[in-house]
DNA sequence: GTGAAAGCGCTAACAT
DNA sequence: ATGTTAGCGCTTTCAC
């Protein structure tokens, strides 16, 4: 645990000042190549390492930019991890990840910390019960940038990155129409959230255009766990006349569903088309392979960071621009497909 | 943008000194309750937040762990990363996450940063094309708690959190005896990974004592992808005879095999049976569910914290115990449940 | 129980 | 192109 090499050692070394080393090792044009090298020489000789918090003490800046997520181990956060890390790693921040683990306490305490440790900036997807951004409001009135992405709160205009969920549902619900279903039910979560909220106003939207009625019993609020896909199917097995399509708010309640519809003999997509959300590894190994919204996680990931960052190099000088919407699309598959004699008339009598 | 309130702030406002003021904020026994209760007050009131780059500067320690991690979307990583969080949020630290994305540029690159920011200890997860641990020398001779978890080093005596896998391999093998197979193939990862590699062993090990004969033909070398499991089911198919078990040493591919050669006729499992590795979601998708050997990433992940943070406390006062094995066991479903027929005479002659 | 003084290692002004 | 000075905000002796 030998004594750590400051740029004092090194300058006394070198018999020249601790500013002209300090200038040097951060390449500053002001500094004699000659005079550099031996300083980065010497450097890398006495084992010298930066101390990055006597710098953040002195730039009042820490390149770090924070994250709190729900959870960490779903496939869809996993992704937009995976993106934020690569671009912020590229541009030389660092990356503070932390869960809420889908409960505002934890939130609370876990922005707390972010303020605490001076991040640059905030990405935030914010968690179920989250109802206001009140313990945000220190970032906002720091001026610390914050960006919230993919569950964003209501009314607030933060400024959010996100993608058309209602657009993306009304899609969803129309395709399951074309493909000639009339009696369709939605598979929604938690309708606090943002994306399940406009999930279902997409869904309910399209049944509207299609005159279809939308009545409450074509709606199944769960939390869009395993477990509740297979209680929704069980619920809608108990349905007369049984619905002939579904279109749930995520992939993985809708596989459960999917699994448990089969076992008690309904035939996919034939008897009931499905449609997923989010476009996980797992529509591609269900059977029938899932119809699905592809979702861009590692995309939105890289886009949060990327607008982070130009905005603190103060690329983009105006506040940011309010809300980023990434493409999103329908991705079709065996599920909704439905054979031949599904070529029904069309509902309009 | 208002100006930051420190501690002299506080100070002067209560006409008591800064010394005070941080050994009330600090909780310093040596503090009247209502001094202290004063500063926190005042605190409050007045904005204040604690300055953690002034505080590690001064007490050279950074309550921060570093992460790095061949790459966070795998669903095996993000259960780790999610228990790390955990553990690590509810004592206090905050983690930096890296991804090495399966390069040794990258790991030398981002070990480097964690070593400059400070990192009181360090979670590696090694990539790919590591082949030494020249990168970690510099935590090594500071005395930087280094753990290596899942993908450890060879030969080096780091410390390290792994699984038995040459165990788990082993009884994957003896398994698909038990049902029956006596021409078994195993699809393998990049052998210079631990994990892969002795997951080979346990694989050879099995043949061996069933009196199996195990040659270069037995092993399919991959890099364990979907694509990857496509090709070695297509390998397979053209071999003759066709083998009528597998080993496979990840689930992605193993599922991804089972669907390419159920695509060309075979019968799982009355054809081949098949295991897999890790456990994924997916394996209870995939039709028929996938044997495989169930592997406690999130476990993991706060065991991996939980001994450093014991180690940095000081409670695990010699080096920390080398290696912690933590239980794997096998979970056994229909990708290998032979019916009836299977039950063929033992292959001891 | 509280305070004064010094310094952690770096960088930004301001010289020269 | 290089140096001098000062200070970022905190904690830690040491003193009272």
């Amino acid at each position: 645990m030998d004594k750590e090499i400051t740029i004092y050692d090194i300058a006394r070394e070198l018999s020249i000042s601790p500013t002209t080393v300090s200038r040097g090792l951060n390449n500053h044009p002001a500094v004699k190549k000659d005079t550099r090298q031996k300083i980065f020489d010497a450097a890398s000789q006495m084992g010298y390492r930066t101390n990055a918090f006597a710098s953040n003490l002195r730039k009042k800046r820490t390149n770090t930019i924070g994250v709190i997520v729900p959870r960490l181990n779903s496939s869809f956060q996993s992704s937009v991890m995976a993106g934020m890390e690569k671009v912020a790693n590229e541009a030389g921040y660092n990356l503070i990840i932390s869960q809420s683990l889908e409960t505002v306490q934890k939130e609370i305490a876990n922005a707390k910390t972010m303020f605490d440790n001076r991040v640059d900036g905030l990405l935030v997807s914010i968690a179920y019960d989250t109802e206001n951004t009140d313990h945000f409001e220190p970032f906002f009135s720091k001026g610390i940038p914050l960006l919230f992405y993919d569950r964003v709160p209501e009314h607030k205009n933060c400024t959010s990155i996100v993608i058309d969920n209602i657009k993306a549902a009304y899609t969803a619900t129309t395709h399951l129409v074309e493909q000639g279903c009339t009696n369709i039910i939605h598979i929604s979560g938690n309708l606090k959230v943002n994306v399940y909220k406009d999930r279902l106003k997409g869904f309910k939207y399209a049944l509207m255009d299609n005159d279809i009625p939308f009545t409450k019993a074509s709606v199944i609020t769960t939390d869009l766990s395993e477990e509740a896909g297979i209680k929704a199917a069980q619920q809608i097995l108990k349905m007369s006349p049984l619905p002939d399509g579904i279109f749930v708010s995520n992939d993985n309640c809708a596989v459960s569903c999917i699994k448990t519809l089969k076992q008690a003999g309904i035939s996919i997509p034939d008897d009931m088309a499905i449609v997923g959300f989010n476009n996980d590894p797992i529509t591609r190994i269900i059977e029938p392979n899932l119809t699905t919204i592809d979702y861009p996680g590692y995309e939105m990931g890289e886009v949060a960071v990327r607008s982070l960052i130009n905005y603190l190099d103060g690329a983009s000088d105006v506040t940011i621009t309010n809300t980023i919407t990434l493409r999103s699309e329908l991705v079709v598959r065996e599920s909704t497909r439905k054979t031949a004699k599904a070529e029904k008339p069309s509902i309009a009598s």
